[in-house]
RNA sequence: GGAGGGGUUCCCGAGUGGCCAAAGGGGGCAGACUGUAAAUCUGUUGUCAGUGACUUCGAUGGUUCGAAUCCAUCUCCCUCCA
């Protein structure tokens, strides 16, 4: 039986973690729990928390308990990390509603029946602090000094940092010496850039309770350039297929870069490693092989199978063969509207391919547009009836932005 | 509170009375090349329209034949001092 400790390790998860030795042992002998905290910014989830719920799947397969703490109380105030510029203030009720969004989605991956996992908001106990008694409990123990040569803050001491944000390290440090004392956990994970605030928690959970208290940080998701994945022209890749469809999804993975494809099979999917390691042999042309098994496994756990295996139906008959795909972005058109015929640019419009009708124009002149595979030459282009075949038309823009219009 | 500097198109950043829809770079989009990859090269990148019109340079008013550029007020940001 392998731990979670060397399957996270094999697979290419750690970045660091605070005591080697203690965490592999208690992992392989205990049975642990953990949190890792997720801040409701946006109104649903997006890659880079999917791979923190990975883990959280993997340490639950191996008997841990894990904990999800919704940042209903710290999205109130902002994490600076990372970001070069302040944050914009959210209202309570954005975020409380950001929050039952994020419940819902995560309850596929994590199972959280028979508290074999937990899912707490730190809004519960963070909203109603009293200022002065926080400051004296929890305000005494830290260093300034000590937190301004911190790497998070030190970017931003160039551009300015608001006191609000400043506090932030402290809220999360209090969070984990709350969960320290209420569920007795002791382990606190999350992404490489939480690192220092995860250290800021084992620092105040030595200091007021004199217990030890452990952290680890997973790998950022990156490219092989360095920049975070999971961004579309459209922002980020959502989870929630409303916002980012199982198609788009699947072509996201679909086209990851060479380098990046087995890096993304072990930590994104649940494949044995057997396997990712003969994928991880192919050459050149091959990869594309690799690249599909990616798409469809990262797919199928978000969007489920059926889903998945749509998109790869979708994506096989319309890259490969040319014919027409079941499930794809379409828009639907009536006959009415459509008249004596309908202008390429506006139809465009109306699919949403482009913003404007001057971006159309460049495109057609630079032999960008095809209806239904022939290229589209004039700008004056009109579509009628005729064009439509059993009701259908495709149009796509460049080499992979299809859309499917219905004649209803 | 005092002194100074600044807000330019998606981003960074030039432009200090007409030649400015506004240099340059980044990013985006398309084409070529390909493997639905990367790199590279080319084109393009305010809106509408067959070369012209309209809206844009933090906001509002003013000076002027003419303003991103000058003046006034407001607003936001930054730096130094307290």
């Amino acid at each position: 039986m392998v731990s979670v400790f060397d399957t996270l390790r094999e697979r290419g998860f750690i970045a660091q973690m605070t005591h080697e030795d203690e965490i592999k042992k208690k992992l392989e002998n205990e049975k642990v729990t953990f949190y890792i905290g997720f801040d409701p910014t946006a109104d649903s989830l997006h890659v880079g928390h999917f791979l923190q719920m990975i883990v959280m799947a993997h340490m639950q397969k191996a008997g841990h308990r894990p904990i999800a703490i919704l940042g209903g109380g710290t999205a109130m105030v902002g994490d600076p990390t990372g970001k070069t510029d302040m944050r914009k203030m959210m209202t309570k009720e954005v975020i409380q509603q950001n929050a039952d969004n994020f419940k819902k989605q995560m309850s596929k991956f994590i199972d959280f029946s028979e508290d074999k996992a937990l899912m707490i908001n730190n809004a519960d106990w963070l909203l109603d602090l009293n200022y002065v008694e926080f400051l004296r409990e929890v305000g005494v123990h830290f260093s300034v000094n000590r937190m301004l040569t911190a790497e998070c803050f030190k970017s931003r001491l160039e551009k300015g940092l608001s006191f609000i944000e400043f506090n932030y390290m402290l809220m999360q440090s209090y969070d984990f010496l709350k969960l320290n004392q209420d569920y007795d956990c002791a382990f606190q994970l999350g992404g490489d850039d939480q690192w220092s605030n995860i250290l800021g928690g084992i620092d105040l959970i030595r200091r007021v309770e004199g217990k030890e208290a452990y952290g680890m940080t997973f790998t950022l998701l990156t490219t092989s350039e360095g920049k975070k994945m999971g961004k579309t022209e459209k922002g980020a890749l959502w989870l929630d297929a409303d916002k980012t469809s199982p198609f788009e999804f699947y072509q996201y993975w679909r086209n990851v870069h060479d380098t990046d494809v087995i890096k993304c099979l072990k930590l994104l999917t649940f494949l044995p490693m057997e396997e990712i390691e003969k994928l991880a042999q192919l050459k050149d042309q091959e990869i594309n092989e690799a690249k599909k098994v990616l798409a469809y496994e990262v797919t199928k756990l978000v969007h489920g199978e059926e889903e998945a295996k749509k998109a790869q139906q979708s994506a096989e008959s319309l890259f490969g063969k040319g014919a027409m795909a079941a499930d794809m972005p379409t828009t639907e058109i009536t006959a009415q509207a459509l008249g004596e015929g309908y202008n390429i640019l506006n139809l465009m419009i109306e699919a949403e391919l482009i913003p404007s009708r001057g971006e159309g124009r460049r495109l057609v002149k630079q032999g960008g547009v095809y209806v239904n595979g022939n290229r589209v030459e004039s700008i004056d282009l009109s579509i009628t009836v005729n064009d439509f075949k059993d009701n259908e038309l495709m149009i796509r823009k460049g080499k992979k932005v299809h859309r499917k219009i219905i004649l209803k």
